[in-house]
RNA sequence: GCGCCGAUAGUGUAGUGGUUAUCACUAGGCGUUGCCAACGCCUAGACCCGGGUUCGAGUCCCGGUCGGCGCACCA
């Protein structure tokens, strides 16, 4: 256990030294917000991926897409990130600080900032002080500052691009593809890992703020009635604090209660975001984050997106940074799908059938339109449509057909009362959107994997990684670098490869040397050839946490590694 | 973006204007070594980038980059 509280600089210093992550294009002198995953990161980042296909892809049974990180102006507009993905802002002349110029406006008690154009803002703030240097700032320029990358597309071509801010989009805008996919029933549910785009103004805190991430998010589609989880039961027991945006405000601990009463009590907002919230519990601490530093937290009202129904982010606890919102878990309702209908003029509804058709007794005008036509002429169409939506009185309808108010006397329609058979609703599915920041969860996993105890009377440094996400699964050594040990190990490190297990070999230097290597790339088994390995054709494997040792047969060593890898075999059980 | 601080082998460091840039660890080779960073010999490896001052700059000055902290920002 290490007390110190920067233990940032050493897992950084770790994974710099030893390939996990490096800052980018170094020999050109590195950009901010921007990394490299080396050959460890990039494995151990690989395997956090895989386990959360396991989560999502194969047993949620949600299909994973990938589109481009490339998306048209147009998807973006629709989406609100041209609009709202940017921040007002304005320079002080006499400190030269940027700020929110909405926010100045707040400070200097203007109100209705969030709605007025650039030109209007700026001459509403001209009164207001500074927030870093209190002076009055006088005319100022508001500009927006939008966090999206932007590119053009094509050659001198004039068409805008964005880099996507999120993932999330993609699997939207194939909203009917999907559907279709999914043979036209709800609920269905789409993933996409890959990497987004935010041009941050001052990205800091090493892999926490980048200008490009990775995201893993999970967009699934439900009935707007029925969030319901099929598979509820699953966690509906499932236990863990949350920290209420009610606790929050009283200021008080989370409340510890289980994924049913969280719904029961109205705590979490439904099934769907409870299931999540229970499912990203489990897998972080799957992937070896400590539940003691992990909490989900709802969003308080004025940070919740005004179209969201509920919000929990995930929150892992880091020596250096604090809580980190790492993953979120949103139900975004209709408001994406909406939004994009509406924009591309795409249905993105599904008809969901009743058991049986209704019947239902339905009011319809029906205009005369051969009298109509005649005297509305150009007008009217438009005096159709107004009319069939019309509710008449006694004497005529009032319609408005572009801005003018025209009453229709009621020999010109006909009023029926009609049975009709319907067969089912249109409806525009509601969104839940959990979104995995992967980088941020790497980091997480590696800061609350590091370690350093005292072996032999010397500081040792161990990379405590569950074997699920270590980047090397097995080192195999030969204790000596002769005597045929060594051919034993080669030939042992290839049957291991030929189970699909990542084995390092390693003959340099003294076995313990070997050893320490390894523990701190956080390798969770070594497996050793020595002299009796001649005798009696077995080994020693070593457990990484405890050091311990024990002995196994040179035939059952991938079984056995396999076994232990996977989590069916504990090492204790191994006789030493 | 602003302010303050920093940057020397893979890592940690010494070096207050003057030879060929210090030391340790690490890494590679050879030897040795019978299970936890042992040892011997050898080898490799650095002044962040660009300007300036100076006879001479790792060292002083300016600008940039990256990192840390504070401010600001974080749909």
């Amino acid at each position: 256990m290490i007390t110190m509280s920067d233990i940032y600089e050493k897992v950084m210093d770790l994974a710099k030294r030893r390939g996990f992550i490096w800052p980018t294009s170094e020999c050109y002198g590195a950009m901010a917000g921007f990394i490299d995953y080396g050959p460890l990161g990039a494995m151990m980042k690989r395997r956090v991926e895989n386990i959360w296909r396991d989560f999502y892809v194969i047993e949620e049974g949600y299909y994973e897409i990938e589109c481009p990180t490339i998306a048209q102006e147009a998807v973006f507009v629709a989406s609100g990130h041209v609009k709202g993905f940017a921040d007002k802002m304005c320079q002080c002349p006499h400190c030269h600080e940027f700020l929110r110029a909405d926010h100045v406006a707040e400070g200097g008690g203007v109100a209705g900032a969030a709605t007025m154009d650039h030109e209007v803002l700026a001459a509403a703030i001209a009164s207001c002080r500074c927030l870093a240097c209190e002076k009055v700032l006088g005319k100022v320029e508001v500009f927006s500052f939008n966090l999206m990358f932007r590119t053009s597309i094509g050659p001198g071509s004039q068409r805008t691009g964005y880099l996507r801010p999120e993932t999330a989009q993609g699997m939207f805008v194939d909203f009917t593809r999907l559907l279709r996919f999914y043979r036209d029933h709800l609920p269905f549910g789409a993933v996409q890992i890959g990497k987004s785009y935010r041009n941050e103004i001052s990205p800091r805190q090493g892999m926490i703020r980048l200008r490009e991430f990775t995201q893993a998010e999970a967009e699934i589609f439900v009935h707007p009635e029925e969030k319901v989880h099929p598979r509820f039961s699953r966690y509906a027991e499932y236990t863990m604090p949350l920290l209420t945006a009610q606790q929050q405000q009283a200021k008080e601990p989370p409340l510890t209660m289980s994924m049913r009463d969280a719904v029961d009590n109205r705590v979490i907002a439904n099934e769907y975001v409870a299931y999540y919230v229970a499912l990203t519990h489990e897998m972080l601490v799957a992937i070896g984050i400590r539940p003691d530093r992990l909490r989900f937290r709802q969003h308080l009202p004025d940070e919740l997106a005004h179209y969201a129904a509920d919000c929990w982010d995930a929150e892992v606890y880091s020596d250096r940074f604090g809580w980190v919102e790492t993953v979120g878990i949103a139900d975004r309702t209709d408001y994406d799908l909406t939004a994009h209908a509406k924009h591309s003029g795409t249905k993105m509804t599904v008809f969901i059938q009743y058991s049986e058709p209704k019947k239902v007794r339905r009011r319809r005008i029906v205009p005369n339109m051969s009298v109509l036509g005649k005297q509305y002429r150009t007008k009217a169409k438009a005096v159709f449509e107004a009319l069939s939506k019309a509710v008449p009185g006694t004497d005529g309808a009032d319609i408005v057909v572009d801005g003018e108010t025209i009453r229709i006397p009621p020999d010109l329609y006909e009023i029926r009362d009609e049975m009709v058979e319907v067969r089912g609703d249109e409806i525009v599915p509601h969104v839940i959107e959990p979104s995995y920041g992967i980088d941020r969860m790497c980091y997480a996993v590696l800061e609350q994997a590091y370690d350093e105890d005292i072996a032999d009377g010397e500081t040792r440094t161990v990379l405590r990684l569950p074997s699920s996400v270590a980047p090397i699964q097995v080192a195999v050594f030969p204790l000596m670098n002769r005597d045929g040990l060594d051919t034993i190990a080669l030939e042992i490190t290839t049957a291991l490869r030929k189970e699909g297990v990542l084995a390092e070999y390693d003959d340099s230097g003294a076995i313990g040397r070997r050893y320490r290597r390894q523990d701190e790339i956080g390798t969770p088994y070594a497996v050793t050839v020595d002299y009796d390995s001649k005798e009696d054709h077995t080994v020693t494997i070593r457990d990484r946490d405890s050091m311990k040792q024990a002995r196994i047969a040179i035939t059952s060593v991938p079984q056995t590694v396999c076994a232990l890898i996977d989590g069916s075999l504990i090492f204790t059980s191994l006789s030493p």
